[in-house]
DNA sequence: GCTAATGGGCTAGAAAGTAGACCATTAGCC
DNA sequence: GGCTAATGGTCTACTTTCTAGCCCATTAGC
């Protein structure tokens, strides 16, 4: 075995953050939201039946809401029919810029390892897609050639890639797309770029036609000029 | 944008467990074992030191490692010079079948997974490696030769992927690979199998030498195969 | 105007974590 | 043998968080 330093071990920098209750909860809801899986409009459960199902007290949820009402992400509304609506977080562009800015080492990485994980996961769906899968993929296409604005681009978006990634059959590259996703777009909640919409339905079209033929290698080379590309449009966003 | 459901959500499998903070820390020095950076015949800091180290109070470290200490990962004794000391859980390999068989469809998709991230790890590594960086995955090399018993051959196999992961200089990469490590090796802590450790050795070899010539394709090559002889050894041990 | 559904708010208590003090044990040194 | 320092063992008082349950306030629809 190699030399063993003597020295104390040094966990100073696992710092190890306790997240209380209402923190976990209201991060989960955002993690929905980024994901798309709680849209713009949607209405939340009513608290009590909500607290169930997150298995929570009411406070503990009450306390997540206050949270997310606070960033403007849902409006909550009193009496009969009453209840939180998600919102659509329409952001400055400035912002979005200057947050790309601030994050645009991290993003060049996360998109890096988009490429990684979803060329693979991308081959291995050529082989594995079930037909509903494929029309999963195929709805998300025509939502994101029929989307207005940039929170449904973003939002369909989104859904091919998940699709996409819950047709390689694998867990955990489902898991690290979902999750890379949310790192990327979660912080500034609803974060999106000027993405050429066109653009990206056309990559989405090369790679849903090559899982369909099952061609593995077509698609994993379509998902990474794909992410290419994305990742040339950070730069320029960056530079601008 | 698709059709949405009317009805409202549902979040019951959204079962979203508290942590509390000693299963935290215990969870993160079990992590920081299945990792090898806390080894067997280690002795962990002062209850106090770690404590702050860790940014928790000094009893709820303390019932972190009551639970280590009821999994006999760790032996505490009293007095000046005491301590946790960290054992070597030597398992019966009946128990590691079993658990291997129980998990193998979890197994044969964490690999898969690893396949794909590692392999691309080592492509991005090719190019970006730095002396230090093959120094360790050398290092790791000539420990795996010189390893006599079964920990120290895991431990070696470890410190060369994560070397690897390292040198790819994506920060996303590398925590990946140790999170797929963690999920594979710490649930039964230090669950080893019996992989042929000179295979293993001439696989990183390979895989060493193509990072070394900066041949990207070359090393997502060799690893994609070292896993896929890893994937085949699981195979034979559940049907063993 | 009644009713039901919904959020708002309060209290009492349990559970978990913290901070600090002091005790018990042990290795090493004189 | 005894002293000292380092270490784990134990206890208490306090704070924060979460829970459970109850009732109030508001509102849409009949």
């Amino acid at each position: 075995m190699s030399e063993r330093d003597d020295a104390p071990h040094d966990f100073s920098r696992a710092v190890l953050q306790p997240v209380s209750g209402y923190q976990a909860v209201a991060g989960f809801l955002r993690r929905e939201m980024a994901l798309g899986r709680i849209r713009p409009g949607d209405r939340l459960p009513p608290e009590r039946r909500l607290a169930e199902q997150l298995g929570v007290s009411r406070e503990t949820l009450r306390q997540a809401l206050r949270i997310l009402e606070g960033s403007g992400q849902i409006v909550i509304s009193r009496g009969a029919s009453g209840g939180a609506i998600v919102q659509d977080a329409a952001l400055d562009p400035r912002l979005i810029r200057e947050e790309v800015r601030t994050r645009s080492a991290e993003i060049g990485e996360l998109t890096e390892f988009r490429s990684i994980v979803e060329s693979g996961g991308a081959a291995l769906a050529a082989s594995r897609r079930s037909d509903a899968d494929l029309e999963a993929m195929a709805l998300a296409q025509r939502d994101l050639a029929a989307a207005v604005t940039k929170a449904e681009s973003r939002i369909a978006d989104t859904d091919f890639h998940i699709a996409l990634a819950e047709a390689s059959g694998n867990s955990f590259v489902r898991d690290a797309v979902e999750e890379a996703r949310v790192r990327m777009f979660e912080p500034v909640d609803l974060m999106s770029f000027d993405f050429v919409k066109e653009s990206s339905w056309a990559a989405h079209e090369q790679i849903l036609d090559a899982v369909r033929r099952g061609d593995g290698e077509a698609a994993d080379a379509a998902m990474r000029a794909h992410l290419r590309t994305t990742r040339e449009e950070f730069t320029r966003v960056v530079e601008s």
